[in-house]
DNA sequence: ATTTAATTTTAGACAAACCTAAATAATTGT
DNA sequence: ACAATTATTTAGGTTTGTCTAAAATTAAAT
């Protein structure tokens, strides 16, 4: 498998993660800032070696195939990501960058050793899960928390917004990847949450809210 | 620098390691396992790029950027071979190939926590040495054991025959990478050496002592 | 239901890195 | 010294992945 051809498959894997149906060329064509002709050449190629299904003007979709290759890759990717966060000391939001490089490295018993090195972890830093050898793995359980109901439960996993003026915010109130929290009540008039964190509870507001990921701990 | 380019590069400063004169065309296409008419086009991409020196039919040496180029890889090179032997519990005849990738990955903040992360060692598992980020190194102290005179001592780095029945010879005889040897006698008859080793003093034939490299601890 | 707009595909080109075959330069042997 | 051999380069072609511009198809809108 080629480097691009990865690439792609990675691309089609994420753009059908939720809306399962078939992928536009557009959209992939975006993804991957390329123009859309490109996209239809290269799924052309996929489909002869059988890793999509496609058919002229109606999008793709991953063969079975397909998937596991995808899979594979975003299992090296987050076990990478665990790698640079765990042993060399990296921040959770300097990590796919170089992960992306990493991914690509060919090499089943270094993903191996890899992970027995990491202690078989199930979930990246950013919370989301590890597929196994095999390509199973737990749906992701990492909610946002303005979408949370009172009472849940979690560890902070991520964020959607990295900016530096959002992270030093977080820094400020004494949040944390890896923090657990508690949803304790939810203002009705403006969204704004109040959490209980180790340094007590603070309120924080619905913007705040809509950009900070929770792995739950008690589904599943 | 494409992938491309860095493998000629390494490719050309290898080959020009020990006779520091100009690299024939045809040295390259047998290392890169191409034909010399690729190795042209590719020279003189390297030459517009000034990071090798070429005049037509005079052969090719590197610049001195070339030559940082060449050794910021190696420098990457082994220090993947530390980590894949020292904390994925690689074995050190098995992490040529790997390293052969990973020595592509392109981030300097990863080099130097992994560098760091590894305790900044100065050799890899074969016992050459790592240059620093400047292209910095101490010149290699390796040498094969028929090679030195008796009374020399030094650890056991490596092996010139990676065959499995040389490993399984070297098993046999409690011979390991790390284990450090004296050099007690040479036989001038047959060339054979008596060393000692952790488990007592062994004959090596001729043989046996111009495949097996040791790391001289008393040199430089 | 047709026209308009958006999406997708084809056709033809280009750069990178390789190849084969032929031409040119350097080296070697006598 | 010069013919023969070997090394190197040039010329022209291939593949991969990209591009632009034009054609074909599907979707949207009136």
């Amino acid at each position: 498998m080629t480097l691009s051809e990865e690439d792609y498959i990675k691309s089609i894997y994420h753009l059908s993660e939720f809306n399962s149906k078939s992928v536009a060329t557009n959209a992939i064509a975006e993804q991957m800032k390329t123009k859309p002709s490109s996209v239809t050449d290269m799924v052309k190629k996929l489909s002869e070696k059988s890793l999509v299904n496609y058919k002229k003007y109606q999008g793709v979709s991953l063969s079975e195939k397909g998937r596991l290759v995808a899979l594979s890759i975003i299992r090296k990717h987050r076990l990478w990501e665990v790698f640079l966060v765990d042993k060399l000391n990296f921040s959770w939001d300097e990590v796919h960058v170089v992960a992306e490089q990493l991914e690509h490295i060919k090499s089943d018993a270094l993903i191996d050793k890899l992970d027995a090195h990491l202690g078989y972890p199930k979930v990246d830093p950013h919370g989301d899960p590890i597929p196994n050898k095999d390509g199973v793995f737990t749906k992701s359980i990492k909610k946002l928390i303005s979408e949370l109901p009172v009472g849940s439960q979690g560890v902070c996993v991520g964020v959607n917004d990295s900016s530096a003026a959002f992270l030093k915010f977080l820094d400020k109130n004494k949040i944390a990847l890896g923090d657990t929290f508690k949803i304790l009540e939810r203002e009705d008039f403006d969204g704004s949450v109040t959490i209980s964190t180790r340094a007590g509870s603070i309120n924080i507001s619905k913007q705040i809210a809509t950009n900070l990921f929770l792995e739950i701990v008690d589904e599943e």
